[in-house]
RNA sequence: GCUCGGAUGGCGGAACUGGUAGACGCACAGGACUUAAAAUCCUGCGGGCCGAAUAAGCCCGUGCCGGUUCGAUUCCGGCUCCGAGCACCA
């Protein structure tokens, strides 16, 4: 580590602080000696690195906002705090730039995305460098940059390799407004915004993400992550297991195949149910109920998923005219069409167990269909069909099921439950039914016709099959376009660039390049990676430096990712690691969602509403230090919080009371800094913040370390004579949540190198307490006096000194029993 | 409807494994300094008994109702409200 620059300290304006000199002073200095590079240190055991990764931000052309720098800050303490208690570090940063802002800004002005890009990001990275966050500039990725995008391009070969990219005609979620298709992930977002998306059959590229569901969900289990975000993950792969069953029909060959995950209900269902896309329905239906059903059919082929669930309220549907055997009972059951019933999920049928089924018991009211119950709860009066008001859980024992009657039904989903796992053997052994595991996981959508994105390797040869471009001719770039505007016909801009899109297969027949780009999320499946090895050029992370950092030890970022690139990143790493290419099941030990910070009105920040808070202008008024650590000490990290530009003053008032603490009106180290052995108490004061500060940055409670750090000032102010002893170490504490100001007092102090890898200050667990305490005295529960003492004292003079104090209150009456807790209360029982 | 959070002064929030509720900060009020202001410093600041004021004391108080306990912001049962997510998933 060299010596600053300017190493005389510039001088302030009595009284405040020069936060913008010092600021600056700082990051060039530690931009100059690149005092945060990572690297690859042997002599670190594993144990003893750290990675710590903030969520890439998408470099918008608004600029960073204040949301931005909570979660930064957060890891940011985190990185300097263990880079000083001895940790190899690793905090990196960089651009998830892909992205339809850009190209939309380039349809509308023609300016290159590119360049937008460019601008933008260089605008992030100087608002970054402002807040001075210890980053390690030298690894900087940019998903949009060839260099980058080549390995996102070789990964989607391996994945095509692997055969988990295929491409096929689905109904996808077409946004006419934006030209182009959405993940299923990405639809609710584009509809809260006000575009329409409308369901249209496509051929896209699909990765099988679901060959993977089991694992995604199983390995939720490792992870530390809050709870709601694994219960997000774990509601949209949507496991459930049942059997699949087979209804014959009446008077034909054909069979209905229905998917349920209460099989132990059959007995119950008194009558089947297909979507209205179900492939049987127009076959089945008889003569004379075609024209209802097909009015019906077009009817609904015409509702939006939207109104499809906002008439949910309303159940309806129609009869085909035909019947099917129910394969337990041996009873005819009619089949109806019903747009409750999804063609998306299970197998687009269903048995209906009306008595047992909300959704069922609601339908058969309203086409009057029998209700059979078929488990009657236990200790309970018998269930009566005819008039029940609501369908009843299914936990109970079995009746009118013939020989199955009086087995139980419990609270088990699955084969655990007896019942369910009774019926199917029985079943099976019939040859009617298998056991399945239905997941709502679907495919991902993972083509887009779009320009700003990655360009898939893929030539479709003149006979249709398609040939993967050679990993050596990668990265393909995108060509310069005239418009960037989508075609509107569902192809990308590049479709119109016949010098790119011409081309020739291996064999040099005329062929046709893959004119669709990949979704914005692909980049951001693996940068954690490349970060590890930013500028490897012959692999897209070297397996030495993977395993040297990964994983990822503490992820932070918002939880609007929940289902979105926590989930796709995770699917992309668990195909690398079945490959070999990384060491790690998992890439995100621990995650945290930082809160969101609202307006001072309490409200979202929006440009409508007009309560968008700047970073740029808080820097100016109150600096870098302020605004970090206002942002940190608003309250507990993960909660939503109101700003408050008064709170800020307030930590901007904090940090200028620090200054004045240890220097003089020119600027100078303060003469009542000396060299003096500290009393016990300061070192009592001190030793309690240390252990303080560092539980709590442990336990990510900035908040409540900060307030220790101004209990520590407050104490310390009105001290004449400053033993440098407890001041000292006191700038190390402050150094990772205020490291222009720390770095700063640290050099005045007479240090000629940066703090920070300083060792940060250890406390004396025997320091930490006071040799007085007080003890709490309660007659009946209510808090009456106190008392001060030794710690230590033993029980029966505390009872005694207690019984003197407290005598009002326990004259004359009975004392029942003394509660007494060592060094913390005695509590009188008394009669009356 | 289901799942997950949450509810503490005027405001943001603190309170270890059940043991002094309101740390720290903001706002507000009063005072010192100043010709004045800013900055800074000092004092007060949950509600009530409570008044011109002082000191002390007592009562109530952590969304609501109940329970466990010597003692509950903390644990248990029931409810209300707010936020987030999912939503006909068979």
């Amino acid at each position: 580590m060299s010596e600053p620059k300017n190493f005389e300290s510039p001088k302030p304006e009595p009284v405040r602080y020069n936060f913008s000199q010092i600021e600056k002073k700082w990051q060039e200095f530690w931009d100059e000696n690149k005092t945060f590079r990572a690297m690859e240190d042997p002599k670190f055991p594993k144990d003893k690195r750290y990675y710590v990764l903030d969520m890439f931000p998408y470099p918008s052309g608004a600029g960073l906002h204040v949301g931005h720098p909570e979660g930064y800050t957060a890891t940011d303490i985190l990185a300097r705090y263990k880079r000083m208690k001895g940790f190899n570090v690793l905090h990196p940063m960089g651009w998830d730039a892909f992205g339809l802002p850009a190209e939309q800004y380039a349809v509308k002005t023609g300016v290159h995305p590119a360049i937008t890009t460019k601008d933008n990001i260089d605008n992030f990275r100087r608002q970054l460098k402002m807040l001075g966050f210890s980053y390690d500039w030298d690894r900087e990725v940019d998903t949009t940059n060839p260099k980058y995008f080549k390995w996102t391009q070789w990964i989607f070969l391996q994945l095509h390799k692997k055969g988990l990219a295929y491409i096929a005609e689905v109904p996808v979620n077409w946004c006419p407004e934006l030209g182009t298709v959405l993940a299923n992930e990405e639809v609710p977002e584009q509809v809260e915004k006000g575009f329409t998306v409308i369901r249209k059959p496509m051929r896209q590229w699909m990765l099988k993400i679901t060959a993977y569901a089991d694992r995604l969900l199983e390995d939720l289990n490792i992870l530390d992550w809050p709870e709601s975000i694994k219960e997000m993950q774990r509601n949209w792969i949507g496991k459930s297991e049942g059997a699949e069953i087979f209804f014959s029909l009446k008077n034909s060959d054909e069979k209905i195949k229905v998917f349920t995950t209460r099989p132990d209900t059959i007995f119950g269902a008194t009558y089947l149910v297909l979507a209205p896309e179900h492939l049987l329905a127009d076959r089945i239906t008889t003569d004379k109920q075609k024209p209802v059903v097909e009015k019906y059919r077009r009817e609904t082929s015409l509702k939006s998923d939207m109104e499809r669930t906002e008439l949910a309220k309303e159940k309806s549907g129609v009869w085909t005219g035909a019947c099917a055997i129910n394969p337990a009972s041996g009873e005819e059951i009619p089949i109806w069409i019903a747009d409750y019933v999804l063609v998306s999920y299970g197998t687009g049928a269903i048995m209906a167990v009306p008595a047992h089924d909300t959704r069922d018991f609601e339908f058969a009211r309203k086409f009057d269909l029998e209700i059979r119950v078929v488990i009657q709860p236990e200790g309970e009066a018998p269930l009566d069909s005819k008039t029940m008001t609501e369908a009843h859980s299914h936990i109970g024992v079995m009746v009118n099921s013939k020989n199955f009657n009086g087995i139980k039904s419990n609270e088990e989903k699955g084969f655990k439950n007896p019942a369910i796992l009774a019926v199917v053997e029985s079943l099976e052994k019939q040859g009617v039914a298998s056991r399945t595991i239905h997941y709502k996981l679907r495919d991902w959508l993972f083509s887009r016709q779009r320009y700003w994105g990655e360009p898939f390797p893929l030539i479709h040869r003149q006979d249709g099959t398609i040939e993967t471009v050679d990993e050596k001719y990668l990265p393909l770039t995108l060509p310069t376009v005239e418009s960037y505007k989508p075609a509107g016909t569902g192809e990308s801009p590049l479709a119109s660039i016949a010098e790119w899109v011409n081309t020739a297969d291996q064999s040099g027949k005329p062929a046709l390049r893959e004119t669709n780009t990949m979704p914005q999320w692909a980049g951001s499946c693996w940068y954690y990676l490349r970060y590890c090895d930013p500028h490897n050029d012959a692999v897209f992370c070297d397996p030495k430096k993977e395993s040297y950092w990964m994983p990822v030890d503490m992820y932070v970022g918002g939880g609007e990712h929940a289902v979105l690139h926590l989930l796709y990143a995770r699917f992309w790493h668990k195909v690398l690691f079945d490959l070999k290419l990384v060491n790690t099941p998992e890439p995100f030990m621990k995650l945290v969602n930082q809160g969101i910070i609202l307006g001072e009105d309490s409200q979202k920040m929006s440009k409508s509403r007009g309560n968008v808070v700047n970073p740029d202008q808080i820097i100016e008024k109150y600096g870098a230090d302020s605004i970090r650590l206002y942002e940190m000490f608003m309250g507990p990290l993960t909660q939503t919080k109101p700003w408050n530009t008064n709170g800020v003053e307030g930590v901007y008032r904090f940090l200028q009371r620090v200054w004045r603490l240890y220097t003089d009106e020119q600027g100078n180290l303060s003469g009542k800094i000396q060299d003096v052995d500290p009393s016990i108490e300061l070192m009592r004061v001190l030793h309690k913040t240390i252990r303080k500060i560092t539980d709590d940055i442990e336990s990510l409670s900035f908040n409540t370390a900060i307030s220790q750090m101004m209990i520590f000032v407050n104490e310390l102010t009105p001290i004449e004579i400053r033993p440098r002893k407890i001041v000292e170490p006191f700038i190390l504490l402050l150094a990772p949540f205020a490291p222009h100001l720390a770095e700063e007092i640290w050099a005045i102090l007479g240090h000629t190198k940066s703090l920070a890898y300083q060792a940060f200050p250890e406390y004396d667990t025997a320091l930490t307490v006071d040799d007085e305490v007080t003890i709490v005295l309660q007659v009946n529960g209510k808090l009456r006096d106190k008392l001060q003492l030794k710690k230590g004292t033993d029980k029966s003079i505390t009872e005694q000194m207690a019984k003197e104090k407290v005598a009002s209150w326990i004259q004359g009456k009975e004392i029942l029993k003394v509660v007494f807790v060592p060094d913390k209360l005695v509590n009188i029982v008394v009669k009356g």
